[in-house]
RNA sequence: UCCUCGGUAGCUCAAUCGGCAGAGCGGGUGGCUGUUAACCACUAGGUUGCAGGUUCGAGUCCUGCCCGAGGAGCCA
C-alpha cells in the first residue's frame, strides 16, 4: 500500500499540474517504498507491476498505441499502452507530456523484443511530477557551442552519460589499483604559497592580506609524505592557467600523482605502466556497453601489454626527424611528434632521458649524462598524447640547491622542500597521471571536454 | 598570445553577380494499433552578432568591435 500512498500523493496533484510542487507532503510520506525500481534492475521484475520514477526521454503515438521512452539515470525504458477511446483519461495524460518532464510512471514489466533494452512497461498510471516547457535539446543534431552552453541538460543525453560512466570506473580503478599495493592517499593542499615548477602559470587568489595560487601539482607536497609514508598517492582537481586552446587540455583537470620513497626511474615507469593496464582492464570487462554505446573499437586497448616500447630521447629524435620533423636536440615534443609516434607504435610508449634543460628543475640527471634528465613521459596510443609526466626526483641537497638559484625560484619558499634532503634524503620517484586524458583515450573521443561534467575551457566557465 | 574559419527562425543549415529571407527539425492543431531521430497534413515563428560606411538597393561589399570553433605554443 506504500507505494499507492506515493503515487496518490502525486495524483493528488492533478496530473497536468505545473504550480509548484509540495514537497512538505513528500517529505512527510515515510512508508517502504516497496515497488520503486530504477530500469538498470528492471530485468529481475518481469510479470510484476512496479514504479519507475524519471523524465520523459521521449514519446511516439500511433492512433490506438503509444509509446513513452522514460529515463531515470540508470537507463532508459520504453513504456506501451493502447486504447480504443482517443480521449481515454491515460492518453490525456500522456499527450501533455514534453521532453523532459518528470513523471512516476507504473506498470508491468514484460520481456519484449521489439523494444530497446529487451524489457517494456505496460503502462497503467502516469502521474507528472512537473511539465518542462521548451526543452532546448532536440532530439536532433547540435553543435558543440550550443551544447556546451546547456552543459548542464547535455548531461541527461545517453552519450554523456557513457563517457561520465566511464570515467567513474577510471577513477575508482585508479584508488583500487593503489589502495591494493598499499599506497596512502595523502591529499595535498589546493591553496599553495608558491609555484610548484615555477615555468606554468598560475591562477592567483587572495590569502587574506597574502597571495596564494591554485595548485598546478600536488608533487612537491607528496614528497614530504612519501618521506613519512614511503608511498603515497595524491588524487584531486589541479589548475592550470595557461591560454591553452586544443582538444587536449582543460583549465581544470583531475590528476593522480604517486610517489614513492627509494624508487628509480625504471621502478616508477613499470608502475606507471601496471596502472595504465589496470585502468584499461578495468573499463574493458566493467564498461564494455558503455563503450559499444560510443562505438569505441577496443582493438586498440585490447592489444596493450606489458612492457611498453621504451625510447630514450636521443633515439627517438634521428626517426622523428626522418619523418620529415623540424625537432632537434633540446627541443621539447610538441603535437606533431606525438602524432609520429602514433605512426611509429599502435601501443603507448614511454620516453625517458629528455635534455634536462627542457625539464623541471627537480628532475634527478642521468648518472653517465648530466645533460639529460631521469624522466619518463607515457605518450598513448592512436594520437592521444601525453597521459603520464613523471620521474625521479633530486635527492642531493647541493644540486637542488644550485638547481634553484639556477631558476632564480625564491629560496625561501622552498626552505621546507630543501629540509627533505637534510633529513634522511633517498633517491624517490613519481608521475602524475592526467585522468581526462585517459578518460578521452578509453572511450575513442577526440575531445577532452566531454571527459568532465563541467569543463574549465579558455574563455569558457560557463555553466 | 598567434594563425585560420565562422555568427541568418528555439536548433541545424541554405539564400547564385549586391535585387521579394527559405528548408528540415523542434513547438502548436488534426490523423494513424508496434513506434525506434516514427510517419502524413496544416500552422505559428526573423533587430541576418553589434556599431558605422559604400550603394537606388546590403544576409551578401568595406572598417572597427564582440562572441564562438579549429590549430599552434605550453603541459597531464
Amino acid at each position: 500500500m506504500a507505494s499507492a500512498t506515493a503515487l496518490s500523493w502525486y495524483a493528488a496533484r492533478g496530473s497536468a499540474s505545473t504550480g509548484p510542487i509540495d514537497f512538505a507532503s513528500f517529505i512527510s510520506y515515510n512508508g517502504p517504498i516497496m515497488d520503486w525500481v530504477y530500469v538498470e534492475d528492471i530485468a529481475g521484475h518481469a510479470g510484476r507491476e512496479v514504479e519507475v520514477r524519471g523524465w520523459v526521454y521521449h514519446k511516439r503515438s500511433s492512433g490506438k498505441v503509444r509509446f513513452l521512452v522514460v529515463r531515470d539515470g540508470t537507463g532508459l525504458l520504453q513504456g506501451t499502452m493502447y486504447s480504443a477511446d482517443k480521449d481515454a483519461p491515460l492518453f490525456q495524460t500522456f499527450d501533455a507530456l514534453t521532453q523532459e518532464s518528470s513523471v512516476l510512471v507504473r506498470g508491468v514489466v514484460r520481456e519484449e523484443k521489439r523494444a530497446p533494452g529487451g524489457f517494456e512497461l505496460e503502462i497503467r498510471e502516469i502521474v507528472p511530477v512537473q511539465i518542462s516547457r521548451d526543452y532546448p535539446i532536440t532530439p536532433k543534431e547540435h553543435s558543440t557551442p550550443f551544447l556546451m552552453e546547456h552543459r548542464h541538460l547535455w548531461l541527461r543525453s545517453e552519450k554523456q552519460h557513457a563517457v561520465l560512466r566511464v570515467r567513474a570506473e577510471v577513477v575508482k580503478a585508479i584508488r583500487d589499483f593503489f589502495d591494493g599495493r598499499g599506497f596512502r592517499l595523502m591529499d595535498t593542499p589546493i591553496l599553495t604559497p608558491s609555484a610548484c615548477e615555477g615555468t606554468t602559470t598560475l591562477f592567483e587568489t587572495a590569502y587574506f592580506d597574502q597571495k596564494a595560487y591554485l595548485s598546478q601539482s600536488g608533487q612537491l607536497y607528496n614528497e614530504a609524505t612519501a618521506m613519512a609514508f614511503g608511498k603515497v598517492y595524491c588524487f584531486g582537481p589541479t589548475f592550470r592557467a595557461e591560454r591553452s586552446k586544443t582538444r587536449k587540455h582543460l583549465i581544470e583537470f583531475w590528476m593522480v600523482e604517486p610517489e614513492v620513497a627509494f624508487a628509480t626511474l625504471e621502478d616508477i615507469t613499470v608502475l606507471g605502466e601496471d596502472l595504465v593496464l589496470f585502468i584499461i582492464d578495468r573499463v574493458l570487462t566493467r564498461r564494455r556497453a558503455d563503450l559499444d554505446i560510443l562505438e569505441r573499437d577496443v582493438k586498440p586497448l585490447e592489444r596493450v601489454a606489458k612492457p611498453f616500447p621504451r625510447l630514450r630521447y636521443e633515439e627517438i629524435l634521428p626517426r622523428l626527424q626522418e619523418k620529415g620533423s623540424t625537432i632537434k636536440f633540446g627541443d621539447d615534443f610538441g603535437a606533431p611528434e606525438e602524432a609520429l609516434l602514433s605512426e611509429f607504435y599502435d601501443v603507448p610508449v614511454c620516453i625517458s632521458h629528455f635534455p634536462a634543460a627542457v625539464k623541471a628543475f627537480y628532475m634527478q640527471p642521468a648518472p653517465d649524462r648530466p645533460d639529460l634528465a631521469l624522466g619518463v613521459d607515457v605518450i598513448a596510443s592512436e594520437s592521444y598524447g601525453e597521459i603520464i609526466g613523471g620521474g625521479q626526483r633530486i635527492h642531493d641537497l647541493d644540486l637542488l640547491e644550485e638547481r634553484i638559484r639556477e631558476h632564480r625560484l625564491p629560496r625561501e619558499a622552498y626552505e621546507w622542500y630543501l629540509d627533505l634532503r637534510k633529513y634522511g634524503s633517498v633517491p624517490h620517484s613519481g608521475f602524475g597521471l592526467g585522468v581526462e586524458r585517459t578518460v578521452s583515450w578509453m572511450c575513442g573521443i577526440k575531445h577532452i571536454r566531454e571527459t568532465i561534467p563541467f569543463p574549465r575551457l579558455l574563455y569558457r566557465i560557463y555553466p
